[in-house]
Parts: C-alpha cells; sequence; structure tokens
DNA sequence: AATACGATTGTCT
DNA sequence: GACAATCGTATTC
C-alpha cells in the first residue's frame, strides 16, 4: 500500500464549468465522471503525463476533484509535487480510470496522515478556461505543493 | 484519414 | 518567460 497525504487539490464542477473535461459533454474517455462518488478518472494528457482524479458526486454528475500533489511518505517531496509527478512517482496510468477508489484491491490506496493545515485557495493552475475561478486548494508550506504561491495575487484575478 | 489541441513538465534564455 | 516534447482524444473531412 501506498501511503501519502493529499495537499493540492482543484475542483472541476462538471457540465456547467468551462475548464471541466465534462463540459463537453460523456465521451468513453469522461465516462468514469458520471459514475457513483470514490471513481478514479485518470486522463493522458501532453503525450506525456496522467492526471488523477476522484469523482465526488452522486452518480450522474460529473463533479470531479484533480489530485495536484501528495506528500509520499519515505519519499522526496519533489515525487508528488504536481498531478503529473504524482502519477508517475505512484505508477498510476489510465487503467485505474473507472475504478471505485473505496475498494481495498483497486490498485491505488492513499491514506491521509494528517489533515491539511493552513489551506490556501488560489485559481486552478493550467487551464484555458474559467480562470477566475478560485478553486484549487493547497497547503500552505507543504514542500509537496506544485505552486506555493498563486499564479497571481487573487485580487487582480477579481477572486476576491 | 487528417487535423488540432491539452487540468504538464523540463530546459533554455 | 518562451518553447519543445509527445500522443490519446475528439472533431472534421
Amino acid at each position: 500500500m501506498i501511503v501519502a497525504r493529499i495537499v493540492e487539490t482543484e475542483a472541476y464542477l462538471g457540465q456547467n464549468d468551462p475548464a471541466a473535461h465534462a463540459f463537453k459533454g460523456r465521451t468513453p474517455r469522461t465516462d468514469p465522471l458520471w459514475g457513483p462518488p470514490g471513481t478514479w478518472y485518470v486522463y493522458f494528457i501532453y503525450g506525456m503525463h496522467h492526471c488523477l482524479n476522484i469523482t465526488v458526486e452522486p452518480e450522474g454528475r460529473p463533479g470531479c476533484v484533480l489530485i495536484r500533489a501528495a506528500e509520499i511518505f519515505k519519499e522526496s517531496p519533489d515525487r508528488g509535487r504536481g498531478p503529473g509527478r504524482l502519477t508517475r512517482a505512484l505508477k498510476v496510468n489510465r487503467t485505474l480510470s473507472g475504478i471505485r477508489a473505496f475498494d481495498r484491491d483497486c490498485g491505488l490506496w492513499l491514506r491521509e496522515g494528517r489533515a491539511p493545515e493552513n489551506v490556501s485557495v488560489s485559481p486552478r493552475i493550467g487551464i484555458r478556461h474559467a480562470t477566475e475561478k478560485a478553486l484549487r486548494f493547497f497547503e500552505a508550506g507543504s514542500r509537496s505543493v506544485s505552486s506555493p504561491r498563486p499564479p497571481q495575487a487573487l485580487e487582480a484575478r477579481g477572486c476576491v
């Protein structure tokens, strides 16, 4: 079992969120998003990286959380810093997509060491649409966080 | 069949 | 800050 502590996430709100994969409708790739809460959704991007998400809404509603960074116990902070690095360290790929995350034999089990402290909020990273929404949540001070400071000041982007 | 693009990362200037 | 790497997916022809 891989033991890790999630320290950075982003929320994707589903069919009404222009930045979400679900915004463009249900396809074979995005199908797991419509599954029951606690379903892994893994996609491949930029020809190189996998990104790990978990569904969080009732079945039929495609909201999810992107897991952007985690402190992996007994590993360098760099290993889990950023969504691409994290999945590489955890050896996660699309075979996990659609699997129930809380099944013990699902292939990936992240046990949190302690709850995040000093949770800060910022705009989401790397997206082109809906950049004004402050839906990134991270533990300020964690050495595994991908971007310790918000991409820009919240005020400058109309987030507050 | 051909094309355009992306919820990233690493390297170079 | 700019840009290349690299390929599955969706769209269009």
